[in-house]
DNA sequence: CCCAAATAGGACTAAAATAGTCCCGTATTG
DNA sequence: CAATACGGGACTATTTTAGTCCTATTTGGG
């Protein structure tokens, strides 16, 4: 289905939640509590962003996250690439082991150009952005908890 | 990893070989011989690219498969969606469920925009251009036995 | 000085998606 | 009517992803 994973969907919304709080530091309990996603993930989610650097990270008590960049200057492909690798439409376009069919293997390198486009547009699409464009129209809620009007089974 | 799946891939070198021998049908037997698939998953590829219309199957004795279109009339875009169904960039984007953090989530419809720009790199390169790019360097052989040179273990 | 609050790292388990195989039914040809 | 193929789907195994937990280290404050 060429999606990005769920953890990485759940990575923007932390960092979305940086953003918003851009004036302190955030620990990882703020952060879930903020945004509903439970405390070990949320907590795992942000050591992945701070050996990416894309959060800095404060030990101790009072400790906490905060982004290393403006949110213009965190592009979609640098989430991507900090929480799922690094982006490569084909399993032989990650790295250059040899496959087992490449003797009959027809199929080349217009992949690598899918791959370049699609880079491309991952990092033509910043934080900032992804904030900007935040889902516009709410849904019903009933006493302030979301409800689900259609529930579709996901296409596959 | 935003990459399709090994079977996606195959798929393609499946149809590449159709489009190869398209002067004739060739059952799930011989493509499987001629692409070093085993014979199960040609099998099933070619049951999806049927239900999907990219190619069209004969029955009983003497049947096969063969392309329904000319290689350059078959897109990126239509394998993967016959082989993985419709891309969609995040869960949210692919159904109209709402998600069960919709209430926090600060994160929506730039996605959407990576979505299209994904999905436009994927209608631009047909089957034909799949085959002429075909892997042009070919590697090492012994015996008409691809040897691996240079095995590295999968980045992630 | 010591305790509480935080992150760092990584091991581990559970769940879900993917890959791959197999079986049985139906159509077609000779 | 027997052999060759596809059609559909059930089933198993494997791999990937998600999620939790434990232990160590750092830091600030009473």
């Amino acid at each position: 289905m060429l999606r990005i994973s769920r953890l990485t969907d759940y990575g923007t919304v932390v960092l979305a939640e940086l953003a918003r709080a851009s004036d302190s530091v955030c620990s990882a309990t703020d952060v879930a509590a903020a945004t509903g996603i439970s405390g070990p993930t949320v907590s795992k989610l942000l050591k992945l962003l701070s050996r990416a650097e894309l959060v800095s990270s404060t030990r101790g008590a009072n400790g906490g996250y905060r982004l290393t960049r403006e949110p213009a200057d965190i592009s979609a492909a640098d989430i991507i690439d900090a929480l799922e690798g690094p982006v490569s439409i084909t399993e032989c376009s990650a790295d250059d082991k040899s496959c087992d069919f490449e003797s009959t293997c027809n199929v080349g390198s217009a992949w690598q150009r899918i791959n370049v486009a699609i880079r491309r547009a991952l990092d033509d699409v910043s934080l900032e952005d992804l904030l900007k464009n935040a889902r516009p129209a709410p849904k019903f809620q009933f006493a302030g908890v979301p409800v689900r009007i259609d529930k579709k089974t996901h296409g596959n």
